[in-house]
DNA sequence: CCCAGTTTGTTTAACTTTCAAGGAACCGTC
DNA sequence: GACGGTTCCTTGAAAGTTAAACAAACTGGG
């Protein structure tokens, strides 16, 4: 045991800021280009995309929370909103009656199509037009090892003192 | 022209889709840390660092806002609260009388210097300890390159028909 | 069966962020 | 010296997020 703290390298600190500032920038700018040409944060977008790329449009709400990395709860709020625009609608599940499927609508269907061109556009020029080939496939190994860090996955994953 | 959408390769998506994961992961787990150690979110925890690095700690609003990549608004909100926690203060602007400084108190010198080590622990064990040198290095070069590219810095740069 | 414990999804309130608008101070020019 | 345009920062309302609490439905061991 060793409570003295590791502080960052002069050159992680700085990697770390770019990380932070790119982060930051890039959601922000996502955000906006989303909420202007399609009425809505990149999250619920990506809400959207996930029940486009479903079997039948449609997956329980725990799953559609678990593919997108948020809470229940903030899932709820949004799929809230979605079906106030017409762009997700709700059914029973009739095996588990506590659950509900969330199903993309043809209308939001539309939506998708509409404005997919135009996001993949904007991350296009954002991030994969700068990167060569080689910095492409590190983002992707090093982002994919991160997100693994971090999921609340495994058994005894959320037990690290155990291993 | 071309108005054909360019979609994203399937390596592309992966590569996108683990940004994406990653990215979202990693701020939620930050947020949570230091809301629970600390009582604030990560943005405002940045914000304090950016004050205690800089000169007699204190910032002029607009340049914290430009360090910290967030919008002016928001950080007026956000300096409110501060204020209320008594982590900083404000201070006119002699010089510019429509300016004003916001500055870190002794008080929330104390709050980072007591949950820094925490939080740097957290950055470290959700990034740096997974990756390889040459992988912190390369998302350093990743992450500025991205960073530059959506900065609203360079004359022109917010009119790129015209290069 | 039954009951304790879990899972599913929602709700409420507190908080944070965004958007649009605005007041005040500065700056340059006529 | 005053006018138009800009910059600095704040404000209030709307939208989004979080945390905690909850009801309802499932599950499995006794």
């Amino acid at each position: 045991m060793n409570d003295e703290p590791r502080w960052l390298t002069a050159e992680e600190q700085l990697v770390w800021r770019s990380y932070i500032e790119a982060a930051t920038l890039l959601e922000d700018h996502l955000d906006r280009q989303l909420q202007r040409d399609a009425g809505m944060p990149h999250v619920y977008y990506g809400l959207l995309v996930k029940l486009a790329e479903s079997p039948r449009r449609r997956l329980r709400m725990t799953e559609l929370a678990k593919y997108a990395k948020i809470t229940r709860s903030r899932l709820s709020h949004a799929v809230a909103r979605l079906e106030k625009n017409g762009w997700v609608r709700r059914e029973d599940c009739p095996s588990d009656k506590r659950g509900q499927f969330a199903i993309l609508t043809d209308e939001g269907y539309e939506v998708l199509h509409r404005t997919a061109p135009g996001h993949v556009n904007a991350v296009r020029q954002a991030v994969f037009d700068r990167l060569t080939p080689e910095q492409q496939k590190s983002l992707g190994e090093i982002m994919r090892i991160v997100a693994e860090g971090l999921q609340p996955s495994e058994a005894g994953a959320d037990l690290p003192w155990l291993r």
